[in-house]
DNA sequence: GAGCACTGC
């Protein structure tokens, strides 16, 4: 290995002679020149330039605090990957990852972000036509690959985390992998073809080679470096072909592993106990539990804060954070907020604190062993959340939380011999989820043959099949499974669930796309209402200035219009920053999640340039809603529902019977024949977001599935 | 009359 001794210490000697804030800038330079070649991955930089060099796919291992997600773009950089043009692309499956490293990485280089280091995810890009290191989501370099099926600016592209097998990353990983084999063996004649033709020219790839290679220019080869931080690198090595797997260590202090000798029957009640254990025998140091929701954390807390008073006066000193994804953000960042003098932090999280949010000063772990998961059952389309065991990549992780800042100690819940019984990973979120958005975006890069398709790993076959009905009964795909025109193209070019899509093509022909535009934003949120159960009244009282009889679907377009209405009065005497802060308080006074509300105004100006891009005609229904809700039966008609005698719903598609759900404006309403936007399985079948509609409209919409009965 | 892990375009 080659040594990577300092090779320019000979500068130490100017930083002592400079003065004012020139000297401090020059000082933090030297800092983080020195930050970068005490990284473990430093040691190696020569010879993985070579191996990139040598190989057009390598594999690479990289531990926790190598260093290789900032390091690696900056080293192929300087050594000459980028000529020509080329541009270096990172992608990662969080925005937050991609954002916080670009700008580490531009300060590294002593860039302005957006110059030669840059970022895109959605919503925002800061990338700009000298931008030669790109970080960016998995997802958004997916749908760059719409617009550029041969991904034809990037010389490099660095699929981070490729570990955590998220449907974006495995889908990337196989189209990298035909995109990479097209462009190393064939000429770039295809470049100028039409979108989408990527995957179906491969056949042709490869048999008239030769032929296409006399034609047109060539594209360089593309170079594919996979980083994954889980020890077996087997899987990514044999999808490609035995490629090269390196290995980069890691820095991380070292984590006593503590189990209990039994298996806990109650493991809430175990990690309350362990928490308290902790506390009265430990050291300082925070502790963070893991726990599988809400209700689990709000418990814990409620159960310690019992049994604090009993415990003696100095022993008290405890504070009990909680922090899970709908928590608002102020509540989220007191996990960052170092504790009053002599306390000591409980954090009792979700999942959020195994990959997503990074909580310094925590020396304790707790790990109960079990996680929340959503899983999908493709015969109901149902979409569960259960909870099961942790893979042992899971405890893993989990673990080395203890150990970012010095030597800690994680208690897992269960014996030793448990933990041996564990799977090796979580099974990769594309075989357990919903596939008809994978395939339209497949379809769309010209995959016809699903089926087919190279994936890493297979989807259910049921679940393709499922996915596919799906698209086809939408329009989307045509008799022989190929994406139709326009409806199909036009779904594909939007980044919203196919049903959304589909109701934003056909509310052209209803003259509602620009009420279409805002239900479909409101729906692709989390929830946009919330009722805290002391205020259940008053929120009550607040949701029904915006409530229409005809459905949840109308009260949140008026929901959107009301808070739109507010904000734009505002900005007139107001500044915008202004603005947006009454529009929080707005929000706060009518019991309206404002991050959600946020979110939907982003994906709304979004999703109204696509279709502007596309050139749909953006029509108004004005005052009357009958149009919008016609075209909701028209898209939304695999949603159906009717009442049945009892009161209950039927839902025609899968049958089930179904009850409306108390938060929709309909709960008491009952309404002969309604479509719902979603199917949640608790105690009971719950249908949420849903509209009146006639069953006629079904018959006259959706010729496909209804038909009169006699 | 009910509660929902986490991401992403």
């Amino acid at each position: 290995m080659p040594s990577m001794a300092s090779n320019n210490s000979t500068h130490t000697v100017k930083v002592n002679q400079l003065n004012g804030p020139k000297a401090d800038s020059h000082a933090r330079r030297q800092k983080i020149e020195q930050h970068r070649k005490a990284l473990p991955i430093a040691a190696v930089e020569k010879k993985l330039l070579e191996e990139v060099s040598k190989n057009d796919i390598l594999i690479i291992v990289g531990e926790t605090g190598s260093g290789k997600t900032t390091q690696l773009p900056q080293y192929l950089f300087n050594g000459g990957f980028c000529r020509n043009g080329g541009v270096i692309g990172i992608t990662q499956p969080r925005r937050v990852a991609a954002v916080t490293v670009a700008k580490r990485v531009a300060e590294e280089c002593g860039a302005t972000l957006g110059q030669k280091v840059g970022y895109s995810i959605r919503f925002e890009d800061t990338t700009s036509s000298s931008t030669r290191i790109k970080y960016m989501t998995d997802g958004l370099l997916l749908r760059e690959a719409l617009l550029d099926p041969y991904l034809s600016k990037y010389s490099v592209i660095i699929v981070d985390e490729a570990h955590e097998r998220t449907v974006q990353t495995d889908v990337l990983l196989g189209l990298l992998k035909t995109v990479q084999k097209t462009r190393s063996s064939s000429a770039s004649d295809h470049a100028q073809s039409e979108n989408g033709a990527l995957l179906k020219k491969q056949e042709d790839v490869r048999s008239t080679n030769i032929l296409k290679h006399s034609r047109g220019k060539k594209l360089p080869p593309l170079k594919l470096i996979i980083m994954s931080a889980s020890l077996d690198a087997r899987i990514f090595s044999e999808y490609f072909g035995g490629a090269r797997a390196v290995h980069v260590q890691g820095r991380q202090y070292p984590v006593d592993i503590l189990y209990t000798r039994q298996p806990e029957t109650d493991y809430v009640d175990a990690a309350l106990i362990t928490i308290f254990q902790i506390h009265l025998e430990e050291g300082p140091g925070d502790v963070l539990v893991f726990l599988t929701g809400q209700e689990e954390i709000e418990s814990i807390e409620r159960l310690v804060q019992d049994r604090l008073p009993k415990l003696p006066e100095s022993k008290r000193k405890l504070s009990i954070i909680p922090i899970f994804a709908s928590l608002p953000s102020e509540k989220q960042m007191k996990v960052f907020l170092p504790a009053p003098d002599g306390f000591r932090k409980i954090i009792l999280a979700t999942n959020i604190a195994e990959t997503s949010v990074t909580i310094p000063g925590i020396k304790y772990v707790v790990d109960p062993g079990m996680v929340k998961v959503r899983t999908y059952d493709p015969s109901s389309g149902i979409e569960p959340l259960i909870i099961v065991k942790t893979s042992k990549a899971q405890a893993l992780q989990r673990s080395g939380r203890a150990g970012r800042e010095g030597p800690g100690k994680c208690y897992r819940l269960y014996p030793e011999n448990e933990f041996y019984k564990l799977k090796d990973s979580t099974m990769p979120e594309i075989k357990r989820c919903n596939l008809s958005n994978v395939i339209l975006q497949l379809k769309a890069l010209g995959v016809d043959d699903i089926i087919g398709f190279d994936f890493i790993e297979e989807p259910d076959r049921m679940a393709i099949i499922k996915s596919m009905e799906l698209l086809f009964l939408l329009g989307a795909l045509t008799d022989d499974g190929k994406l139709s025109d326009p409806v199909g193209h036009q779904m594909s070019r939007l980044p919203l669930d196919p049903i959304y899509s589909k109701a934003l093509v056909v509310a052209n022909q209803f003259s509602c796309l620009e009420e279409m535009l805002i239900v479909v934003s409101m729906l692709s949120v989390e929830s946009i209402f919330y009722a805290p159960r002391e205020k259940l009244e008053e929120s009550r009282t607040a949701l029904k200035s915006f409530s229409s009889t005809e459905g949840d679907h109308l009260t949140l377009l008026n929901t959107y219009r009301a808070s739109d209405e507010f904000l734009e009065k505002s900005k007139l005497v107001s500044s915008n920053e202004k603005a947006e802060k009454n529009l929080r308080k707005w929000c706060k006074e009518n019991f309206i999640n404002s991050r959600s509300l946020k979110h939907a105004r982003d994906i709304h100006s979004q999703i109204r340039r696509n279709v502007e891009q596309m050139g749909l005609c953006i029509t108004s229904c004005g005052e009357d809603m009958l149009p919008l809700r016609r075209c909701l039966a028209a898209s939304f008609f695999l949603n159906a529902a009717l009442k049945q005698p009892d009161g209950t719903y039927r839902a025609l598609s899968s049958g089930l019977t179904v009850q409306i759900h108390p938060s929709s404006v309909l709960f008491r309403g009952k309404p002969e024949c309604i479509i719902f936007d979603e199917l949640v399985r608790t105690n009971q079948n719950y249908i949420r977001n849903i509209s009146v509609i006639d069953y006629l409209w079904l018959i006259e919409l959706a010729p496909q599935c209804y038909a009169l009965q006699e």
